[in-house]
DNA sequence: ACGTTTATGTCAGTCACTGACATCAGGTGG
DNA sequence: CCACCTGATGTCAGTGACTGACATAAACGT
């Protein structure tokens, strides 16, 4: 049981997200983390620049995204393109409703970790922004189409945790698209339901 | 020179903006603000949740923007209401250029004050949202309609602090809500220029 | 003038985070 | 098989953000 165990990173992430489930996040502290990962606080720090990013180091999202942006085809729309890559995102989440469920709970209850997920999604934004750049939109255009594709992200991202919804993240998302095209088009009311 | 010095707060705000310029955020210790205006680190937590925020609570936004999303004529539709109240908070900013392109200085040397940017800014969309739904927007199209407004709003105000930028606030919102009108249409190429 | 309220000061303590240095496992070359 | 090196971990001491409890002094009402 000495040093060498497997996976540290990821018994601290595990340890982390159990705690914080348990307690809270903040009557959480490092070393309780490192103590129930066989290791100390010092070593917590060496994989995670702070408390909070052991909760969100792990996303796979900003590799999938350049991917499913490039991958549209040549000439599609900047934001139809967009729509695509978030919807591939939709379907890699699939498998890990359980844990993301568990996961928001956390964040939910604790606006300091409501703030770094506010950075992961700029972030997002700014890596979807620069795939759209990569496939020739100019730089406005990109960065808007960016931005709103995750405030689409987002809103689809709540209700899919909900319980009383039943829908997928997939269709979720396009739901939301439309949704989004409709509020900025040039109709004169909101449109009906 | 004992207690009771008037506008305690302002002083503390005042005196921390200079230091985080002169030395950058992480070299200013919060006692050294303190020390600064007069007063001690104690009396600065209790004026401010944490060192950050000194940087932030001043913001005269939310109030001005329930307002002017409120004033838009009725049957405005939801996206012009947003357009509308942003271009009324660029007139706000207006007078403030040299104050906030120090501020930003300071922020964008800054992760952590970049983040808490961010939470502002989300503040700012709910508050849209909600005075959306006010005047008879349904949930979801009102906070797609503030979340992409707000998308609109940071590049503007991005660009008009850069010095090569001559248009001003308003003239600049509404430019960037064109284009993403254009960006979410239903075309198939990027929007020539 | 006196009590009350409110803003501030003082002090001790917790905990996130860091730098410097020690240690131990595993691989590598001789 | 041993000496050496590399990388992950441990140990320790320190800084600084933030908090709770209590003391004090200015302002305010009566």
């Amino acid at each position: 049981m000495g040093r060498w165990e497997p996976n540290a990173r990821g018994r601290l992430e595990e340890a982390a997200l159990e705690l914080f489930a348990e307690r809270g996040f903040e009557q959480t502290t490092v070393a309780a983390i490192a103590e129930r990962a066989g290791l100390t606080e010092r070593t917590f720090f060496r994989h995670f620049g702070d408390k909070r990013e052991v909760l969100f180091s792990s996303e796979p999202f900003s590799g999938a995204i350049t991917e499913a942006v490039g991958a549209a085809p040549e000439g599609t729309a900047p934001f139809e393109a967009v729509a695509r890559a978030l919807e591939r995102l939709g379907e890699v989440l699939q498998d890990r409703r359980e844990r993301a469920l568990k996961r928001q709970a956390v964040i939910a209850a604790n606006p300091e970790l409501q703030e770094r997920e506010l950075v992961k999604l700029a972030s997002l934004a700014r890596t979807m922004a620069a795939a759209l750049r990569e496939r020739g939109t100019p730089e406005l255009p990109a960065i808007l189409a960016a931005e709103a594709g995750i405030a689409v992200f987002r809103v689809a991202f709540e209700r899919w945790l909900d319980d009383s919804e039943t829908r997928e993240m997939p269709e979720l998302i396009r739901s939301g698209i439309d949704e989004l095209k409709a509020v900025t088009g040039t109709g004169q009311e909101a449109r009906p339901a």
